[in-house]
DNA sequence: ATCATTATCTTTATCGCTATAGTTAGATTT
DNA sequence: AAATCTAACTATAGCGATAAAGATAATGAT
């Protein structure tokens, strides 16, 4: 690696001089910034970041943790961040909590030391599920803000991106009762993470408040673990054999229940309608193709690091966190009537 | 942020005597040392791995560079790869190449000037169609090492590591092959990445060593885009009626086609044997499951990092670049015969 | 001719940390 | 009692870069 020093060495003139030519600074002549330049771009000098870093107390780099890359969505949002952060000049630091409490924690104070300005982060489902939060309280109060997407703590003070799961989910049902069906199902593959929480509650609220609409709500919580989703989809189509509307609230559900339905003989969208999240393009291998709720993932991504790089670069004036809502949008494709 | 020198200050000593008794340094009293252990814990101090880094002449970081995290194959590595960086003591940093030549040079500069102590990569497509390698040679010969996967460059020196697409095509097509198939396609989705020639390679040498076999190899290139994949297999599968053998190269259309051919009348596997490649599960969203060539992407990133660690902790030694090649697994599902 | 002013550099200190080379007071040796 | 040793620190330099403060010679002012 070459450095300052070398090339003041090469040039005979001191380091100080070097780093000065190499800014324009009018206090060197414009014959020796033209000199310094010349061997610069020879020797293809690079300013070590490190040195940078530590001398200016900033890193221009961001903590990136994802529960779960293997998650389409997740992939899609980190891929709104990168693109936005590259675009923004700052670089990106990726941890994969993996869902798991500790891992994130270990991420979190690894380079909560000056190795990154700040954090972009969605909460691990165990965090989440064990109501963890002095990690992330810890690590704010030592100045290094974070930015939480999609599953937020609500009881931490930071700057927030979500989906309006909620509105999503009861527009989403709003969707089945139109079309006149009289048993719709939710199937629940998210556990009891906030999100998941919200689009239920979504749900509930649609079946309540249309009062065309005479059955109680259905919920049926099952495993997302593929090697057994193909089976309990099996068995609850199966099972409610008056079942004419499906809301499946992740993403390969809803997929795997039209193929299913399909399969068993039961017509979709004329017998059972099926609706389900998504942000990735498997609606694509259904037939008929899903109908969806789409999330915007990547500009979660994007709006996320708009808001971190916002506070890192005004960090004195303290602003008020705040949470900011990025659209969805609903795509009728074949499996359900109102295409 | 907490340095030595706050708790120099605090405990009114030395600096050094602070960094020498963190490390039981035996020129420091036991009695000073825990004092200073004391101190430091309560005000939860944490070395800046910066200053580390710059002191050290090496980061204990590693650069990535992943051409497309949207594609579940990328994604698995990513995954692998910070599953054993974690376990080595080695932080990532992640880019995205996004396919663009541009973007994968802007990282290798960025990063390779005591930012990371080495890079694991797949080349972007754009880099392979251009046969653009000497932003890679540079960086090595900047003694900063790369370990590439998947898509290499071969005339680049370094450590690679990648799948015997060759063999695994091949073994593939035999499998078609020995069902008695008359009239075997292989879809290309991948253009001219250099797998892709390795996976036509593969299938045509086993058409050509199989006597049992009449047909010559047809290959249909088509576009990579999900917007039209759907269209484009129903053109194939409603042109070649007489075709009784599908191999599809990539990742997505193997379901599809899948299910295209059950929709349309022809019946999987009795009419028509399908076979793809896979790096994840979606060949659950078939009926019937589709058989996969299935390749181990997360032990491709594992053993990227390894490579890429031994020969960072080994620098000196200069030990000759290898190739490794990490083993595939065929998986047959429903969508073949020899189930 | 003397002093002030520029132009153009060089020195020094600092970011946080560590390794090397001092320093000091007390204990041991002869 | 003078010389040597040792335990337990402190001071210094350097990783690469920069900003602030000095330095030097040439120019201009009076």
């Amino acid at each position: 690696m070459i450095t300052l020093k070398d090339l003041a060495a090469t040039l005979g003139v001191s380091v100080s001089t070097v780093s000065k030519a190499l800014k324009d600074s009018p206090e060197i002549s414009k014959d020796t910034i033209a000199r310094v330049k010349e061997i610069a771009k020879e020797l293809n000098y690079r300013p070590n970041t490190l040195a940078l870093s530590l001398k200016n107390r900033k890193t221009k780099t961001i903590g990136v943790i994802i529960p779960d890359i293997l998650n389409v969505f997740f992939a899609r949002i980190l891929y709104g961040i990168e693109q936005e952060s590259t675009a923004l000049g700052y670089n990106i630091i990726t941890c994969l909590s993996n869902e798991s409490f500790e891992k994130e924690n270990n991420s979190l104070n690894l380079l909560a030391n000056g190795s990154v300005d700040g954090f972009i982060m969605s909460v691990a489902q165990e965090t989440q599920t064990n109501g963890e939060v002095k990690h992330l309280k810890d690590t704010i109060k030592q100045d290094v803000p974070i930015v939480m997407f999609d599953r937020v703590a609500n009881d931490v003070d930071c700057d927030k991106v979500i989906i309006d799961d909620f509105n999503a989910a009861f527009r989403g049902t709003e969707i089945l009762i139109k079309e006149g069906r009289k048993k719709i199902i939710l199937v629940n593959t998210l556990g009891d993470l906030s999100v998941g929480k919200l689009r239920i509650l979504g749900y509930k609220k649609a079946l309540e408040k249309h009062d065309s609409y005479k059955g109680d709500p259905i919920i049926i919580d099952i495993e997302d673990d593929k090697a057994v989703l193909n089976d309990q989809l099996e068995n609850i189509i199966t099972e409610h054999k008056d079942m004419d509307g499906l809301f499946c609230i992740d993403n390969v559900s809803g997929v795997m229940s039209v193929n299913i339905a399909q399969r068993l003989g039961k017509r979709v969208p004329e017998e059972l309608s099926v609706i389900g999240f998504a942000s990735d393009d498997i609606s694509h291998l259904s037939f008929p193709h899903l109908s969806t709720i789409t999330q915007h993932a990547e500009e979660i991504g994007q709006q996320s690091v708009r808001m971190l790089v916002a506070r890192l670069e005004n960090k004195n004036k303290g602003i008020p966190t705040s949470t900011a809502t990025v659209d969805f949008t609903i795509e009728l494709r074949g499996s359900t009537l109102n295409k």
